[in-house]
DNA sequence: ACCTGAACACCGTTCAAGT
DNA sequence: ACCTGAACACCGTTCAAGT
């Protein structure tokens, strides 16, 4: 009995050693990415995880929660993609085309990802306080770069939530097309047409002069 | 036997009566505008049209088919909602804004419609030749309206169908967001972004001088 | 507190059988 | 040809029972 700190054995069925919560989260992202959303059986992360199917809801109130939950971190996780490129792009209007290209290309690298974090998976259904949250902070992240442009003079004086959403809406709309396979499949035209976008959003679809 | 045109009694579940296969499409679309997508069970239209559950086989090869189908009839609307905003307002830069609004509203009018002819549902699935034509008709359309307006000089001569794509994702994004609930709830809301973004479109964001 | 196993009420789909 | 009914292999969720 010397060495006490060491379990003598760990049977491999041992994700109670505290945090089954996260744990379930990871799993059922991880089905997610490779399943899609529809792929996602509650069984299944209980089969990943060694556990019985019914334990996740100590942690969920149900399947629903559980979804909520992992589209809640994907909004943290997009924030942090935009905050990065709007500053390693040294802000101002290239930094905000830099932003535009992320959060595109944050889409199209997690398409099922993507597709939880908004409405698809969850439709009708009563909206999470943390989702709204986090949701929320994202798109916080937005006005902000806007309303800086507008100080600066980089971009007109509209109702900054107004144009905010209105931008949301066109890199949104890229995503869901090029997620959804309405656009040509490759990459690369994906990445044509956000940068484009950002350009025509800037000066407009009217003629030259 | 006299009147032997006049069947002696027709009891209710007589939808074989010809076309079983557009009562089947018209009972899913009641449905998903009842209850949603999710809420779309192929025992519940059988039911609705006192037919069993599995007679819709006979007519599509499975769920997805009969969903394709809907989505594709879905288009086909939308492409004459569009046509006839785009000519009742003259076409030119009034029948192109009203084009816009009558995209949205569509959207908002139909939301389960609408998310059925959008990926959400056949996530990851092989997409039905008929809803990929009905699809492409209906963007057709919109690069329709757009050449004739570079012709008249009204819009910058740029790739028609890259511009197209940005310009339908600025509706569709709107479109999703609203569904989704993530713009203000009224309509009244909607309508005045999707208003703003044809305006901004035109013009762009730079500053005014 | 946390987890299990059986049970319940649902699904979509298949298939032999009826007309 | 067209439809039925039973059966199969799945679901999410509940709940009494174990530790």
């Amino acid at each position: 009995m010397g060495m006490a700190r060491r379990p003598a054995r760990k049977p491999r069925d041992q994700y109670h050693h505290g945090d089954l919560r996260a744990a379930l989260i990871h799993a059922a992202l991880r089905r997610i990415q490779r399943d899609g959303v529809a792929g996602l059986t509650l069984r299944g992360v209980g089969e990943d995880l060694g556990v019985s199917r019914t334990a996740l809801y100590r942690h969920f109130a149900d399947k629903s929660a559980l979804l909520a939950t992992v589209a809640a971190q994907g909004f943290m996780t997009l924030r942090a993609t935009l905050v990065a490129a709007w500053e390693q792009a040294g802000k101002g209007r290239r930094g905000f085309e830099a932003m535009g290209q992320a959060y595109v290309r944050f889409a199209i690298t997690n398409p099922s990802y993507y597709r939880v974090m908004f409405g698809g998976a969850l439709e009708g259904l009563a909206r999470d306080p943390e989702l709204e949250r986090e949701g929320a902070a994202a798109f916080q992240v937005l006005v902000d770069a806007l309303v800086e442009q507008q100080r600066a003079r980089l971009v007109r004086a509209d109702e900054p939530l107004q144009l905010a959403r209105f931008i949301w809406a066109i890199v949104h709309g890229i995503a869901m097309l090029a997620i959804d396979g309405l656009l040509p499949p490759d990459n690369v035209a994906v990445d044509s047409l956000a940068r484009f976008a950002m350009e025509r959003l800037r000066s407009g679809i009217d003629p030259g002069r």
